[in-house]
DNA sequence: TAATTATATGCAATCGTTTGCGTAATCCGA
DNA sequence: TCGGATTACGCAAACGATTGCATATAATTA
């Protein structure tokens, strides 16, 4: 058992007889230093395993080099597309030997201000975020820019800045939703979104208005409606499906809301996808364990992940310039089930 | 717009005409510095928003304090249970002071033996992981512990390692679970559980077991089978379905293989819970989404990692004794939904 | 007034590495 | 055998903070 204490560079060059800059050039073979001693140096550490201390290395390193963490911010952890979201960036930092700080906002403001400044304080090289619900001042994200901290956007965008960022085609994939829900015979497609003022809900609400036209169906606004979540869905949908001339699908912004839907949709005794059909967007967990499974629009989670660590890690290394703002888009994917008839 | 360098107490020092070691002990507000002097640093550094360099403090004090980064090992990161034990494990973290470094290891051993040796490079104070699925060797956790790094095991323990640990009570949730199916008048109860020499499936599988003495029913050996995914599920389910003494009930080791049965169990024509009750055991996302929505067994993965964390936290703080394992386990909780008939 | 004590500050070592520069020791050719 | 180049190493100053100890000044006491 060793001792706790870790070795030090210094231990070994007393039992070695040496200076500690000598092993300090022998372990990073230097060529200035002789191979025999070389040789004893690398052996004895390793034999030893000794290995160095980071904090030291960084400390002497801080004037030039950044450090190699990646601070991360989420509003929420248990969330099928921030999870994926996660697992992307992980899987892209760890293959660049990058380790992630993770910490959660909670969707609060202030919390988002204290974790910004303890990754500062803990020296990450950059900061990938999605802001929280509530944040509506962004010096805490000026100061980390001003303090050279890269930073990286994902899902929410904050609009006052002209940051790097990456976001789900979510106009092209509400486009191509709705395209097949007209395709397989719908024409009164009712659209759950979010608020307008959210850039994504007016991206997949431009998606949905588009389709129609395209297709030469009218928008008509009784059937637009801000929903996003389960309740509000179960809650909404029973009225306007008693109306005369009632929808015959439905585009929701998430999957839970989709679920939402179909399942009052049933318990009104319609059938589905042949008395009503439903999309949703995100393609999580829930996609595959409703009945029927749900047809809805793959977010790519674990893919706008990984771009977005590669774009912090560019900036990092240089390989973007630093006073760019890279924008990325990740193309979404439809993914046909039995929520919809087929074409 | 500052520059990229931070202010440092030396300059600092330099502005006011004073040497260093007065403006740290000013800034710790030591009383040795005289009240007009402490009062002019704290403001001009307040001012000049300069605050401490973490990695020169951690240096100054490796020796007696550890840091406040805490390790996180997971072998996946989309998972409904492991992103609630993440979650749980940042809130008790967070308000405790501590970050999370986090990383996956894919359930590969050679990748597990990786981020254990960076963790323990970047100093971190702890580590809190669950083991990947093919590691079978522990020098690993080993050599950390003999580096005085605690570790605290979830969900899949370390058999070798007498290490702290926070397991979910899987005895008494399956038993639970499998008597509410009884009381609700089932009788042939199918059980689908993972691999004996898993601690976690003996667990569960004695608490079927013992649920079914206690009501004087009999164990089927036939009713008994490894399934822990709901392909499996799929593909067992139907003949047993077919058989002469089929079941009226199962239960399953995870949320996924019940929903395997429940779809497969309703393709075939069974009324749920009517014919046949199911109950699944986690309680994530999709328990609320099937239709009819899945009695299960709540694991609470969020009091999980508060637990590991908190352990954790007692360890490095030394409130808990540096030698002692300390075990905990959290209680499950029996939700009873669409799957089963009410009591 | 001289001696004593408090008060306020600076010096310098330290944490573990890295690295520019200086310098013995060795080697080479003439 | 001597001057110059080369080789192989050590010294010491960083990096940014903390802290035991010494000390200069001021305040107090006899």
């Amino acid at each position: 058992m060793d001792d706790k204490r870790q070795m030090t560079m210094k231990d070994i060059a007393r039992e070695l007889g040496v200076s500690v800059a000598t092993v300090s050039r022998a372990l990073s073979d230097s060529p200035s230093i002789s191979r025999e001693r070389r040789q004893a140096i690398q052996q004895y550490a390793r034999e030893h395993n000794y290995f160095p201390n980071v904090i030291a290395e960084q400390l002497r390193h801080s004037r030039r080099n950044p450090s190699r963490a990646i601070g991360v911010i989420m509003p929420e952890m248990v969330h099928y597309y921030f999870s994926s979201i996660l697992d992307g960036i992980e899987t892209e930092a760890s293959t660049r030997g990058y380790h992630l700080i993770v910490a959660k906002s909670n969707e609060s403001y202030a919390r988002e201000v204290q974790i910004c400044e303890a990754m500062l304080k803990n020296k990450v090289c950059g900061i990938i975020v999605s802001q929280a619900k509530d944040t509506e001042q962004y010096d805490h994200f000026k100061h980390l820019e001003a303090a050279g901290v890269p930073l990286v956007f994902y899902d929410r965008i904050c609009p006052a800045l002209n940051a790097s960022r990456v976001v789900v085609d979510d106009y092209m994939g509400t486009m191509n939703a709705v395209s097949h829900l007209i395709e397989t015979g719908c024409k009164r497609i009712a659209f759950f979104g979010t608020s307008m003022n959210m850039i994504i809900g007016k991206n997949r609400f431009n998606g949905y208005r588009d389709a129609l036209y395209e297709h030469g169906l009218e928008l008509d606004e009784s059937l637009v409606r801000i929903c996003d979540n389960r309740a509000d869905a179960e809650r909404i949908t029973p009225p306007m499906m008693r109306t005369e001339n009632r929808p015959d699908a439905f585009f929701a912004v998430n999957d839970e809301t989709a679920i939402g839907i179909l399942s009052v949709v049933k318990r009104l005794g319609f059938a589905v996808p042949d008395d009503v059909s439903i999309c949703g967007f995100t393609n999580g967990f829930r996609a595959t364990v409703c009945d029927p499974m749900l047809t809805t629009v793959e977010q790519r989670g674990s893919q706008v992940g990984k771009e977005a660590a590669d774009i912090l890690i560019g900036l990092v290394e240089g390989t973007l310039p630093a006073d760019h703002a890279e924008k990325r888009i990740v193309k979404t994917r439809l993914v046909i089930r039995g929520t919809t008839r087929h074409p």
